[in-house]
DNA sequence: CATTTGTCTTTTATCGACAATAGACAGTTC
DNA sequence: GAACTGTCTATTGTCGATAAAAGACAAATG
């Protein structure tokens, strides 16, 4: 296999999903932008519906013509691309212990392990590399830098860097400016978790993220907006893998984050830099009681 | 070819230019300390050096027999690493004109041009794309943002950030910390060239690198140190395509550079401070003079 | 007995090939 | 005639194979 229709599968499934709500598709060129795939994928997508009985297609005509069941849809383990198994297998291998800092990184090993070819795992380890977890010995082995108390340290001074200063450029961003109605949104959710609390604790990472990116995105700065993808992967992952006290945590996490969000709207400067330091201050914390 | 062996080519003329001075060479291992690569390098090395009558090599004793002249040495081109190759090719292209932002960037035409495999050219669009110049849509091709106006400005502003924090880091370091006497060293050949600043006027390119290197090291944190790759990359390409005035610019530079290292030296943070922010400042005026 | 060397195994760097996917162009439909 | 579809081409993503380079281990040397 010279590589896996993932895209395909995935796109499909997307579609099947849309087939529980609608009576007939649009052009394909329209289902392209909506599932974010070329026409090529949209025809093959057409096709098997056809084939599976799920829709009648002739040229502009696409009526369902019944309901989707579950096994209609393609097994949700065949639609994840291959660099995300990379990255989880490999993460878990990080975080799942007897993985020392120091370690060589074997790249046949790890392509065994998770069933792929070395180039893509190459590929992987040298994306993977700008977290600053893994290094290269040039024509030799990867070096594990490790998830350690020094790493924490470092991440958490560059993110303090420049999420204040980030918050700080948000308070001059222009009135009609989309952030604002997103800032909006996000308060709005706040809200909504913080009401269920109890069953819905387990949200606030994936808020957590779209809250902190948006306000990195206030710098205008491609580099500051980069560096977020650290931050966004070591806290998806520490939320992974720390679960203890979790809903304690999210529920403070979210009191601060609307003080932070009334401070940011509120536009001023002493106000933003006083909640913004004090919110860092406690992810800070708690990342670092997540490490031995 | 599945891989030219620049690896032995080069380590091999680093280690004819070493038969010049000496009679007889040490032991493998510590041969392959010296030049930095394996054992199994060094024996190749001194196979071919026997095969080209430099050496009697039988087990310990390795006798010079002749001074090395010009042809034992393999040609200066075939011993660039593959990837720096691309990186040249790819930076022409980028600085040569005929490069618009929002350009699509071809792998296989990349590939062809340099005379490389797809893989290679892709591990090194992957590698570049942290340095913000190129961006890729998934499943499709990579974009040139290009080295416009807005990248000089950003990455000028994380710049000054990270550096004035290095700056003010390295006053903490104590007093037998190695950065003292590299910074000593440092200040001496800036003595050195301006004394004699008409001939050497182009050695500071290097020796800038050097100097910033070393104030951004004192961070002590791997993102900022990372970072500075960035910037390196800018300012060597900068250098080499912005002659324009070059004696000028530098003079004025290795000026600035030695107030810096005396504030430095001084341990006085407001000092430091305004020295560096005064060198960034008129740095940043020189890049984006170059930009049009 | 601590180095050093000879030999053998393991791992990385790179290529060419090929399926999946994107994208271009011309003809068709409303 | 603007949007859509059918068809064809170009490009990316992934693999397996292979030479270069690294590295391990035992025998040899001084």
């Amino acid at each position: 296999m010279a590589r896996q229709n993932t895209v395909f599968k995935d796109a499909f499934n997307r579609c099947v999903k849309m087939l529980e709500e609608w009576r007939s598709l649009p052009s394909e060129m329209e289902l392209g932008v909506t599932l974010g795939v070329s026409r090529t994928t949209v025809r093959a997508i057409l096709s098997r519906l056809e084939a599976v009985g799920l829709l009648a297609w002739e040229k502009r005509r696409k009526i369902v013509l019944r309901k989707p069941v579950a096994s209609d849809y393609f097994p949700a383990e065949e639609t994840d691309p291959l660099s995300e198994i990379i990255e989880r297998s490999f993460m878990r291998r990080i975080l799942a212990g007897g993985a020392e800092p120091g370690m060589q990184i074997n790249e046949l090993e790890l392509a065994r392990e998770v069933g792929a070819g070395t180039t893509s795992v190459r590929e992987f380890l040298i994306r993977f590399s700008r977290f600053g977890l893994i290094e290269k010995r040039p024509n030799s082995h990867w070096i594990l830098k490790g998830f350690t108390r020094d790493f924490a340290l470092e991440l958490t001074e560059v993110r303090e860097m420049f999420e204040l200063r980030s918050a700080a450029a948000f308070a001059h961003l222009p009135d009609d400016h989309p952030a604002w109605p997103e800032l909006d949104a996000i308060e709005a959710r706040h809200h909504a978790i913080l009401r269920d609390i109890e069953r819905r604790y387990l949200e606030f990472s994936e808020l957590d993220e779209r809250f902190h990116l948006l306000v990195h995105k206030a710098s205008r700065n491609r580099f500051i907006v980069d560096f977020y993808d650290v931050i966004a992967l070591v806290f998806h992952y520490h939320y992974q893998w720390n679960k203890a006290n979790a809903r304690a945590r999210n529920t403070l996490a979210l009191k601060e984050h609307l003080v932070y969000i009334a401070a940011l709207r509120s536009r001023d400067p002493a106000a933003i830099e006083e909640a913004c330091r004090h919110h860092l201050r406690s992810a800070r914390e708690t990342l670092l009681q997540s490490i031995p």
